[in-house]
DNA sequence: ACCAAACCGAGGTATATGCAACAAAAACCG
DNA sequence: CGGTTTTTGTTGCATATACCTCGGTTTGGT
């Protein structure tokens, strides 16, 4: 009878029945309203299975329009990294360490530029949790979201908006930073060899390369895994560099290397 | 035996570990980012037990901090919302209704400016969807991640990063705008009255003042509930906005005023 | 009227989560 | 130093959800 009930119902609705596609947008207009649904609120409410809801919800997962959980399903993580969301899995513990050391550097009332990146993000989290009271520049929407609302100013830079990496590169970002004089800059790669840090994406490269120009003291945050990789893009030389900071000392020929050019070694521990 | 094995385990990585009140903080800080969290996720990645994440879930849900859901949390919903209210679906219609119409309007190739404000947003989504390959300059952060990813080139404003609005203003922001032209815009406002549209927050006003001078048409998103309100800061008189598109004609004075004005009244109907 | 495809619902089983009580460790304090 | 409080980990059980398969129903086409 519940049958012949909806029936009646979505008839007198109108265009047919209530189809696959009319509850999809159901679903995501109740996504709009808030951030997480649940499978069996959804299914009473559309009078219709939990199995059917499930469907739907794998649907529109595969088609990335929400976001799956245990339960329900919430609004896509906006712009959230998938190719970095593997990256982040890996080596957590490491880039805590670096990212608590760095932010820790920072001194009330300082000037730091934030470059991009998945170390750099997790150096902004830890900085937000000190709750230092800076001025940041940074070209990366996530770094500036987790930093936002508290005691930290910050400035978004301009530029093209690269999806996959969540933030901006181009010749305006490099403009728009080169108007600044800051005391430290925090900077990532994606791999430092002997002639020094590299990047994979020549875009990135060039704004390390400005930010590290601007700065009075020049970081760089990268995890030891990376140490010998040599990517597509030369960021800058050892020497431009003023503190490594890593968890793990390198060896060997990079070791020497890095001193000669007068680079302090700073190994975050797990403290 | 296990609890000595993992008491010894987190012993030796343990000074790290992190306790009550620090974790409350990374589990809001995580929330910034991801508008949701798995309760396992975060225990893996503390390293503690899932129940003391439980503990921590609830404890910050009883501040209103969090909102929980079947095996994670989610960011605090704005309002309470009853998941049938009948109007407030209505009004999220509407304002869907009024984005789909608004990003009808752009054409291919074309350059348009995006505001920030939820309307825009919607705009965003509706954009997003069509596919249109254009470009788009914006201070919004929610419409640079809704439209990345896709065909859309997007330009990012620089600017102070008002966090409450996920949007760039200031100085930074109003002279790079100002280095374009367009050949649309599409602002949004939080009232309009026969003096124009108008603003509670100052910043934006002037970013919207900016964007519809460097359009060649300017349209103005907003829905009916707005009419006859005025905020703090005046954005604009009625005659220099070529369009505006809303879910349902304004009356009256208003309306002869928009039809003086020489505004055309773009009333989206709902497909 | 028939068939094919898609959709939906029901059942069973495996897994994940929630909850409550207890035990152990750590922190706190005099 | 010892006792007390707080925090955390573990256990067992109830519940909720996920996943799979099957069969029935509707839809759409010929």
């Amino acid at each position: 009878m519940s049958k012949t009930e909806k029936r009646v119902k979505t008839l007198k609705k109108g265009c047919g029945r209530l189809k696959k596609g009319d509850r999809r947008r159901q679903i995501l207009l109740e996504l709009k309203l808030r951030p997480h649904v649940r499978i069996s609120e959804l299914a009473k409410r559309f009078h219709v299975s939990n199995e059917t809801l499930r469907r739907d919800f794998d649907a529109l997962s595969r088609d990335g329009l929400i976001s799956r959980a245990h339960g329900g399903a919430s609004a896509p993580m906006q712009g959230y990294y998938p190719s970095l969301d593997e990256r982040t899995n890996a080596r957590i513990e490491q880039r805590e360490q670096i990212g608590v050391r760095a932010a820790s550097l920072v001194q009330d009332g300082e000037t730091v530029m934030i470059d991009s990146g998945s170390t750099t993000i997790e150096m902004a989290r830890a900085l937000a949790y000190q709750g230092t009271p800076c001025t940041v520049i940074t070209n990366s929407i996530p770094v500036a979201m987790t930093l936002g609302n508290d005691e930290v100013q910050i400035l978004l830079c301009p530029g093209e908006y690269l999806a996959p990496e969540s933030a901006a590169i181009g010749t305006d970002t490099l403009e728009f930073l080169s108007r600044f004089n800051v005391d430290r800059c925090m900077i990532g790669s994606s791999g430092i060899s002997d002639e020094g840090p590299s990047e994979t994406v020549r875009g990135f490269a060039a704004v390390k390369r400005v930010m590290l120009r601007r700065a009075t003291t020049r970081h760089l945050l990268i995890d030891s895994d990376k140490f010998g990789r040599k990517g597509l893009a030369h960021v800058a030389a050892l020497s431009e560099l003023d503190t490594i900071i890593t968890d793990a000392s390198p060896t060997g020929d990079l070791l020497t290397k890095v001193k000669t050019a007068g680079v302090e070694i700073d190994v975050a521990e797990p403290s």
